[in-house]
DNA sequence: CTCTCTATCTAGGCATTGACAAGATAGAGT
DNA sequence: ACTCTATCTTGTCAATGCCTAGATAGAGAG
């Protein structure tokens, strides 16, 4: 389980270089997002040459969006466990969007490059490589999976008759919105770096669920 | 009023240059944002050499703070122009919230200026120029100043006994949380490319706000 | 009216970056 | 043993941000 040929250079890597780059991207991201992400200083901290990653990512966005599927992935496990320990949807719709936040707030620079200007940009107007498009396609897809779980709890709350009648999209959409909302003041104004962020988060996103209620 | 001096380079623009490469990098930002800004581009477009914008901002990042307080401007006052339209508290906070968002969809380059992580990180590490820190507390005061307006209107709304009590600063923070997440929900996740975006946005701000209505 | 002085702008250079092109290397398949 | 191909390296290019030194213009002083 160890090939630990991190001395020598094999030259071969095959497709754990790929692994390799994101780990190492994965690193670089922190704090400031894609804005701190160099394909030339991953390629030196994995110790391979500066056209390596050209290879497995056409693009320097295409490996940011590697790093924010990686994100997606890892914050969409955060809140499912969240959710899996709570009972009643309201506490679960709660916890769902307090694991968003502390998401966010403990690992900022991948939650910027996770929603990142340049990837929605590219998004849109449809790339044209092989590669590039499968890396942006399953990003999409995550980004709608875990809204997905948002919406599930919606569903089950109104069919429980905790939460309003409406569209199950919309309310659900009122908590990500809130949730998101709340993670990007956070970070991107430094918004409450004395007081307690969670404690705030609990309060704010507390207000808003109880517009999902049931009247 | 009107030194036509655009053909002729008369060397000495003296503060109007300064406007001039605001004004200019105000057309640069978008759609992207701070990473569409180039200090030579900018420079370019208006006519001086590429080291000219170094003596009104000692940095890339200070021009990006200059663009992004002209942002918070024009920001707050569509905001206040709304706001003015209204009477009731609650429709104040509407009308609020939705001119946020459409702002932030009608200049979208210019919104992702104003929250950009690198002016947040440098925000709280303390510039070092005497100019950089006149560009950046600006910033922050701007920023304070257009959450001001939430919070006088939550505070009028609970003295007249149209919103629920609590901390006028929460019920605020849940109202701008809301806004600030849809929009950047809409710009950077193209959400809703086909459907009435507006129109949405005022159904989810609306559930959102249901929160703060007093019982 | 000329001379100096200073803010303002230009010119050139440097290290770094992303992208591209051409070549080297290793290992699999025949 | 030989080829063939994916994988990786080396070298190059234009562009960028920032730095330093120098040119220029206009104001103020004699």
């Amino acid at each position: 389980m160890a090939p630990r040929d991190s001395q020598k250079k094999p030259y071969h890597w095959g497709e754990q270089l790929r692994g390799d780059l994101v780990a190492e991207a994965l690193r670089q991201v922190e704090p400031l997002g894609i804005a701190g992400l160099s394909t030339r200083e991953v390629a030196r901290g994995v110790g391979v040459s500066h056209a390596a990653p050209a290879h497995y990512f056409p693009d320097r966005l295409a490996l940011a969006a590697a790093v924010a599927a990686a994100g997606f992935e890892q914050m969409y496990e955060s809140i499912e466990a969240a959710v899996r320990a709570r009972r009643k949807p309201s506490e679960k719709l709660l916890a769902a969007c307090l694991a968003y936040v502390e998401f966010a707030l403990e690992r900022r620079g991948l939650y910027r490059t996770m929603y990142a200007p340049e990837l929605a940009e590219r998004l849109n107007t449809l790339p044209r490589s092989r590669k590039g498009v499968d890396d942006f396609t399953t990003l999409a897809q995550l980004k709608a999976k875990g809204f997905g779980v948002f919406v599930d709890i919606v569903r089950d709350g109104q069919a429980e008759g905790a939460f309003r009648a409406g569209k199950a999209d919309d309310l659900a959409r009122a908590a990500t919105a809130a949730a998101h909302g709340l993670a990007r003041q956070f970070i991107d104004e430094g918004l409450g770096v004395r007081i307690d962020r969670m404690a705030h988060a609990r309060q704010v996103i507390g207000i808003v669920l109880d517009g999902l209620e049931a009247r």
